[in-house]
DNA sequence: AACTTCTTACTTTTT
DNA sequence: GTAAGAAGTT
């Protein structure tokens, strides 16, 4: 086992000498022209470089400058040699441009800050020096989510449980649960050892095990072993804890509790460690992030100082505005109110519509128009800046459909990833077999893909030879094959793939290399001798003679050609690589997108994919009661279900640097169901001297009050203007004039957006109690005919002869007599 | 063993 | 309404 100095000693020798390290440049009184462009928040944060700092920095106000300038700092003052900074970030993306803006500062490559990545790739370098000590081999292999399924069907099965009422997706969703909190299977309470049927503990302690058996680890392992290890190995940890000399930890507000752990751990020594991130943009609580680590960080860290980034580059004040006043609903928020030093700019707009196609319509017709400039008083916006931000990616779907339509490019962010793909999982499962024979899981995977005739028998023979035999799952293949226990197709099938992977795993002997501990920073054009057959050429040699190739060529499917293409993409990101094994184990930690779009497009992504991300004009549909906030949100979570939902709102508006629109449909088809919606809460909490309402009052309520209850009738009803009476144009269902103009401004798309002078004076629940009585008869356009069983404000609730009992928007029903005269 | 029909359940997602 | 997964059929 190497000891950390000796590993040190080693980095550090082996140091290229020709090129002045950057401490060494470091030495005397160098020039920070970095500092210059800082605010007096940022400057502080950046300069602030002793102790433990906690940087609240709001959306938009320049965090990451602040970041990679700290860094350039650090380095700049000689405070620490780039190898003893740890930064940690979510994303490889993040970590990408961190090093990337680092280097812009310094004017030179960063190289040298070995320890800038993600906390699972820190983890994975940490674990690879470390592994015996959890009883893992350095080369141990990290699952994804579909390995980890597999695997733990096999538990259930083997533990005599209905897979149907003992799902191993909510196991596994459990057992990722319990490795964010940091639980081994020793450490579950009492409750979570009787999940699952009463075998939640039996279930997971058998998972780690096999997990070892297979020298393999899951993404949540990562961080949970090296916890183990620094908490089981003090020595260990303080000759960590003395290397990191500054630690610095991006989205703060994201950590989980094994993250949180494992920095707590890490910056014991020094306390240098700069936590940064917005309490308001956690938005990651169901997948085990802890608002409360940050909460919670002066605690933790006595002393600290708070350095708070309010003032936003971003967005309009508007913008801003109705951000701010959405967020402040949230209790138990660490206080941050942005401004700007912006004056002008549009206000936010809040449109309704029939349902989610006229919003999709609707919404196409908008970024063309402000595509062409027709838009009056707004500049042009290429389609590159503008993007459309939805709740769940099943809201995606209408958008593509009418974008199809009207021909208007448009780029889906955050669908499968490139190496999530099937046919891309297939072939690295066959590349993995090639490197090492006994990776069970791959060959699982491929031994009957293509299709070798291989079913449920004949598996279940070779898994028995192979545990009988204590040996791998190819080796009991090979001897289940020389016993004559296969037979007809599965027995040459098998024979015929045993025999190939023999042959490919020959050729790729000498590829193998002999370190051990692939670095992902190892240079990449470093030149090996050249085998006798190239990694491209094997990988493609594999993927020819296996016949997978030839499966997805004859394979009818509309998208066989398209996986045939990720296929050649795969091959050809191999080129990059010095050999497989450096391949595959930059692939199992980098799960990017590796896409280059060509040509202007509209960006679709989800409010949670648009996380730090900004865009000119940005559109945000479906605030729909139900839809966002999400049900499934407020019933698994309640109160705290409904915050994370607000931050989400409040994310989404964020990313909005000059026009923000916001809108909902008050019918939508809900898994092929037509369902009315009502508003969602969150319109109420938008503050109406900062919003253009573009709709008839009828379709969102009037004013507050769509959904939060009482809001209407206390406020509009008592004559307490809630502000938004003024702006909107006055509409009584269909007929209106509001309705109509509603219905010709989307048609000729240059009418001015803030043209709305009232036409009546009756607001909508005037109307609607007026027009409608409990009992009356009404006519709804996709439901038909109902009664009227309630009053509330602008809604009723409805009782439909075919539908059931609804409660919605009054202007969306007529009186049944007036059915003839419902427009299209 | 492979193909076909039926049931069921359905956010958000990085590593 | 759809996609995946399981049961049923060839």
């Amino acid at each position: 086992m190497s000891s950390f100095s000796e590993d040190d000693a080693f980095e550090a020798a082996a140091a290229p000498a020709n090129r002045p390290s950057l401490s060494q440049m470091a030495m005397g009184a160098r020039p920070t022209p970095y500092l210059d462009g800082l605010n007096p928040a940022q400057r502080e944060a950046v300069e602030t470089l002793d102790g433990p700092v906690l940087m609240l920095a709001g959306a938009g106000t320049g965090k990451t400058k602040a970041l990679t300038c700290r860094i350039a700092h650090l380095l700049n003052t000689g405070r620490a040699r780039p190898d003893e900074i740890l930064a940690v970030t979510f994303t490889n993306k993040a970590a990408r441009e961190m090093k990337d803006r680092v280097a812009g500062l310094m004017g030179q490559s960063v190289d040298g800050v070995r320890w800038l990545g993600t906390f699972h790739a820190i983890c994975v370098k940490q674990l690879r020096r470390h592994a015996e000590l959890v009883g893992l081999k350095s080369n141990f292999t990290i699952l994804d989510t579909d390995d980890q399924i597999r695997l733990l069907k096999q538990l259930i099965r083997a533990a005599d449980m209905d897979e149907k009422r003992w799902p191993a997706r909510q196991l596994a969703g459990l057992i990722d649960g319990w490795k964010n909190k940091a639980l081994t299977p020793a450490k579950l309470g009492a409750a979570d050892e009787m999940a699952f049927n009463d075998k939640g503990k039996t279930l997971y302690a058998q998972y780690q095990q096999r997990l070892k058996d297979l020298n393999a680890c899951d993404f949540g392992d990562l961080l949970l072993h090296m916890v183990t290890i620094f908490q089981n190995h003090p020595d260990l940890l303080e000759q960590y804890q003395r290397w990191y000399k500054y630690i610095l930890v991006d989205e703060y507000q994201d950590t989980n509790v094994s993250q949180y752990l494992w920095l707590r751990l890490l910056a014991q020594g020094h306390r240098n460690i700069c936590c940064v991130g917005d309490d308001d943009q956690s938005i990651y609580g169901w997948r085990g992030a802890e608002v409360g680590n940050i909460l919670r960080f002066e605690k933790d860290f006595p002393g600290a100082k708070v350095v708070r980034l309010e003032q936003n580059y971003r967005s309009t004040p508007h913008i801003l505005a109705a951000a701010s006043s959405v967020i402040s609903a949230n209790a138990g928020r660490l206080g941050k109110e942005l401004w700007t030093a912006e004056q002008d700019g549009e206000l936010v707009r809040l449109i309704g519509h029939w349902d989610g196609e006229e919003e999709a319509r609707w919404v196409g017709e908008e970024i063309e128009a402000m595509h062409s400039g027709t838009r009056s008083r707004l500049r042009k916006f290429s389609l590159d800046e503008q993007a459309i931000l939805v709740r769940a990616s099943h809201q995606m779907r209408a958008f593509e459909d009418r974008f199809l339509t009207i021909g208007l490019p448009y780029r889906v962010i955050g669908g499968p990833r490139f190496y999530e793909r099937l046919e891309i999982r297939d072939a690295m499962a066959y590349f993995r077999v090639v490197i090492s024979p006994e990776d069970d899981l791959a060959f699982e995977r491929i031994i009957n893909v293509p299709k070798r005739g291989v079913g449920d028998k004949a598996m279940a023979d070779i898994q028995i030879t192979a545990r009988t035999n204590g040996v791998s799952l190819k080796e009991g293949a090979r001897i289940a094959v020389q016993d004559g226990l296969l037979k007809g197709k599965a027995k040459t099938g098998v024979a015929q793939l045993i025999d190939q992977l023999d042959r490919w795993s020959s050729l790729c002997v000498q590829q193998i290399r002999v370190d051990g501990v692939a670095d992902e920073d190892a240079v990449i054009e470093r030149d090996e001798e050249p085998a006798e057959i190239s990694h491209v050429e094997l990988a493609e040699m594999i993927l020819d003679e296996s016949g997978y190739t030839t499966m997805w060529q004859n394979d009818k499917n509309p998208d066989s050609p398209g996986r045939l293409e990720n296929l050649k993409e795969l091959v050809k990101a191999l080129e990059a690589f010095d050999n497989l094994g450096g391949f595959l184990e930059h692939v199992s930690l980098i799960m990017d997108n590796s896409s280059e779009e060509q040509g202007e497009m509209v960006t679709i992504m989800t409010l949670h994919g648009a996380k730090g991300l900004e865009f000119p004009v940005v559109f945000l549909p479906g605030w729909e009661e139900g839809l966002f906030p999400s049900q499934r949100s407020m019933d698994e979570s309640g109160q705290k279900g409904l915050e994370e939902e607000r931050r989400l709102a409040y994310v989404g508006i964020t990313r909005a640097e000059e026009l923000c629109t916001i809108s909902f449909a008050g019918n939508r088809r809900v898994y092929g169901q037509w369902q009315s919606q009502l508003p969602s809460r969150f319109i109420d909490e938008l503050p109406p001297e900062h919003v253009d309402v573009l709709t008839p009052p009828g379709l969102y309520g009037g004013g507050y009050g769509a959904a939060s209850s009482g809001g209407f009738d206390s406020g509009a009803a008592s004559g307490m203007s809630t502000g938004f009476e003024d702006r909107v144009s006055k509409a009584d269902g269909y007929n209106s004039p509001g309705w109509k103009r509603l219905q010709s401004r989307s048609q000729r798309s240059g009418a001015a957006t803030n043209v709305r002078s009232g036409s009546g004076s009756m607001t909508i629940d005037a109307k609607a109690s007026a027009v409608f009585t409990v009992g009356d008869r009404v006519f709804h356009k996709k439901f038909g005919y109902g009664q009227v069983m309630e009053l509330d404000g602008d809604k009723l609730t409805i009782d439909f002869d075919h539908s059931g009992e609804k409660k919605l928007v009054a202007s969306f029903v007529v009186p049944a007599d007036k059915a003839s005269d419902v427009p299209f």
